[in-house]
DNA sequence: GTTGGAACAGAACATTTCGTTCCGTTTGAG
DNA sequence: CTCAAACGGAACGAAATGTTCTGTTCCAAC
């Protein structure tokens, strides 16, 4: 199909790919869809699945452990951006919506039991999350905490309206909104007022890993 | 259990009331939730359900149908407010997140067939959603549109974490960010930024409906 | 006290969904 | 030509779930 990269075995590194985008594709539009409509869309059998992952669970571990690499990455990448830390902030933001980690992290969270490698990136992901955060306080509003990114990002990609394309477009828009609203107020008057209740706290958050 | 109101019939008129308060928390926490569910935490049997309504679906209308009443009785309230306009948006919206009638009505939308009652209650709620726009315009932030009030609701009451009532403390956390996001920016320089992309339509929020 | 029927609990049933296995076929390398 | 890797998809079995059905309880009218 791509290319000529002859023989059953091309086809078989070809398909390698393929599948994982289609199960990406899949599981991010619905969490809880049936494996085969993961070898539906990738053009292939339920068979060329199970020569790849022994269960449908570890096809999701994986899905989960390319996310949170990926996550990882833009963490990283964000670090190593010299440029004006509010600015690289919302980069990076808008790039995990983007890259659509949280469909692939959180929410699929819970429908499989976590490996220790898993466990080892979330621990660097938080770790790297709250490098970030260190370096963007001054510019954040007081009262938002780290914890508070997570939650957002999963409120903004909870957004699901028409097609792919145009689902990103508003996410954006609402992103857009949000960070303003989480930077910090100038000396105008009326901005800035109490946030109510506790801030979510990092064990509110990982106890979903194990509901 | 409750009271003395003897008699066999007595109970029927409570378990009417359990049953839908039952059916309401289930399918709020879980829009698929097995009708069996609902039976269980409403501490009745099945027959008891099927007694009152002839499937799951004439359930879900029911929910759904309230889920809109309520949702029209604090848009009149709302309207009838002579607060400063801005303060009675904010509690409008902070009434919908505790009344949770999102979760009753766009949530609970594709998983039944709407009869032309619920149509005519869902144009006379986007009616009197477009009165409370208009009297709200003047402080909104310019771009906003009628439509960003419903998927910012949406985003909003996205959010699940611990029980019930910590749940609901963590959306008024972030709909107050998201209410400061939503106000038009005083003469202050940074604020206001162009929000990317189009504004969610009319047509893309009632199409899903149908799916 | 008797009894008819409303109301109910929950087992039983039929259907659907879905993960997994299995069998027969294709295909390309040696 | 031959063999096995790779594959397609039907078949299977287990689980979930909407609905029906059976037997039981309990109030109210006579």
């Amino acid at each position: 199909m791509t290319k000529a990269l002859s023989g059953r075995q091309a086809q078989a590194a070809r398909n390698d790919e393929v599948i994982l985008a289609a199960a990406r594709a899949v599981f991010i539009a619905d969490p809880g869809a049936p494996i085969s409509a993961v070898a539906e869309r990738a053009g292939v059998g339920i068979s060329a699945l199970y020569r790849r992952y022994a269960s449908k669970e570890e096809l999701l571990r994986r899905l989960c452990s390319d996310g949170l690499a990926r996550y990882i990455e833009e963490s990283e990448k964000t670090l190593a951006d010299n440029r004006e830390p509010w600015l690289a902030f919302g980069a990076f933001l808008h790039s995990l919506v983007d890259a659509d980690t949280n469909s692939l992290t959180q929410r699929l969270a819970g429908t499989f039991t976590p490996t220790p490698d898993l466990w080892r990136d979330a621990a660097r992901a938080a770790e790297l999350n709250q490098a970030i955060y260190a370096r963007t306080k001054e510019y954040l509003r007081p009262g938002i905490v780290v914890e508070d990114f997570g939650v957002i990002l999963e409120q903004i990609t909870s957004i699901k309206l028409g097609d792919e394309a145009r689902t990103n477009q508003l996410r954006h828009r609402y992103l857009t909104l949000m960070l303003e609203a989480m930077h910090r107020p100038g000396e105008r008057p009326g901005g800035g007022s109490e946030l109510p209740g506790p801030p979510p706290s990092s064990d509110e958050l990982t106890d979903r890993w194990r509901a």
